[in-house]
DNA sequence: CCCCAGGCTTTTC
DNA sequence: GAAAAGCATGGG
């Protein structure tokens, strides 16, 4: 919850499972009940203005009927895929705050979750404020994700130690912190805009260190664009073997990318090509790939 | 040792 | 222009 971009409900409901993080500077733990009902404690009664009810069901994306996601006809064209799909509806994908997105996406380049996931937590634990939060009778320490500022004033060499000493990547997240801390990167002001997708994408390319996948994952899961559609390597793997994509066998470039994209609409829902596109990916990743990170 | 992981930047043809 | 090398580390 504090750094994945999914959060799949557990259809057995099963334990204690629950997740703790901070949202717009109020500490929130999240805890599953049953199979159909959340418990969530917090600090406040808003949320970024919202009242928490209201705010967790823009998060969560509610409004979203997952099974609506893909095209009517999906489940007769590949009924092989829709079986596999079965578990994987529940998926919902979380509509987070931009530069936290950002900031996450840009750690994930060419290695593997684990690894992206420890930079994250590194850098909420390194530059992050921390706070507690009351839980059961025990106290919980949970780390913000660090401000723009923040960011922005760290020493690059002392940030790599937090990018997987990829100081390229610390010199490129500093410098997309002080476009946000002072206004020249206004991701909310962009996402307002509504612009289409490929100049959004576009727009996004411009900060060092984004290119068109980590851009579509900014706009899928910062900016409130469910048809941004992310094409990494998994994303390229399933188009290959479930669709039979021959464009999916050359290797990434941003031609290519660009062909895949344009490709994987014409079988998906354009208006929800990435909310579709990312249960394929947690499907394809486990189902097949046999790989327990979530 | 190899190749692969939620790729992007720089260099080279 | 497009292709190849470099970045960095952990795991299979």
């Amino acid at each position: 919850m504090c750094s994945g971009q999914t959060f799949l409900w557990d259809l057995h409901g099963d334990n204690e499972k629950y997740y703790s993080s901070i949202m717009y500077s109020v500490p929130v733990i999240i805890r599953q009940l049953s199979s159909n009902e959340i418990y969530i404690t917090a600090s406040e009664n808003e949320i970024n203005g919202l009242p928490l009810s209201e705010y967790f069901y823009h998060y969560l994306a509610l409004d979203i009927d997952t099974e609506q996601v893909f095209p009517e006809k999906f489940c007769r064209v590949y009924p092989e895929i829709w079986q596999l799909l079965g578990e994987y509806f529940p998926l919902r994908i979380l509509r987070q705050h931009p530069f936290e997105t950002m900031i996450s996406f840009m750690c994930a380049q060419g290695i593997g979750m684990r690894l992206i996931r420890n930079q994250i937590s590194m850098l909420r634990q390194t530059y992050g404020e921390t706070k507690s939060i009351s839980f059961s009778g025990k106290e919980i320490i949970v780390h913000q994700f660090p401000s723009p500022e923040r960011l922005a004033s760290a020493d690059p060499i002392a940030l790599s130690r937090c990018t997987n000493n990829n100081r390229l990547r610390a010199r490129n997240i500093i410098l997309a912190a002080q476009g946000f801390a002072d206004g020249r990167i206004d991701l909310d002001y962009l996402s307002r805009q509504k612009l289409p997708l490929s100049e959004l994408r576009n727009t996004l390319c411009r900060i060092g260190g984004v290119g068109y996948k980590i851009a579509d994952c900014i706009a899928l899961f910062g900016l409130d664009r469910f048809d941004a559609f992310p094409i990494d390597t998994h994303v390229k793997q399933y188009l290959g073997k479930w669709f039979n994509s021959t464009k999916a066998l050359r290797s990434l470039s941003p031609a290519s990318y660009l062909d895949l994209d344009a490709e994987a609409r014409t079988f998906l829902n354009p208006d929800l090509a990435g909310y579709a596109g990312h249960i394929l990916f947690h499907c394809w990743r486990k189902e097949i790939k046999k790989l327990r990170t979530f």
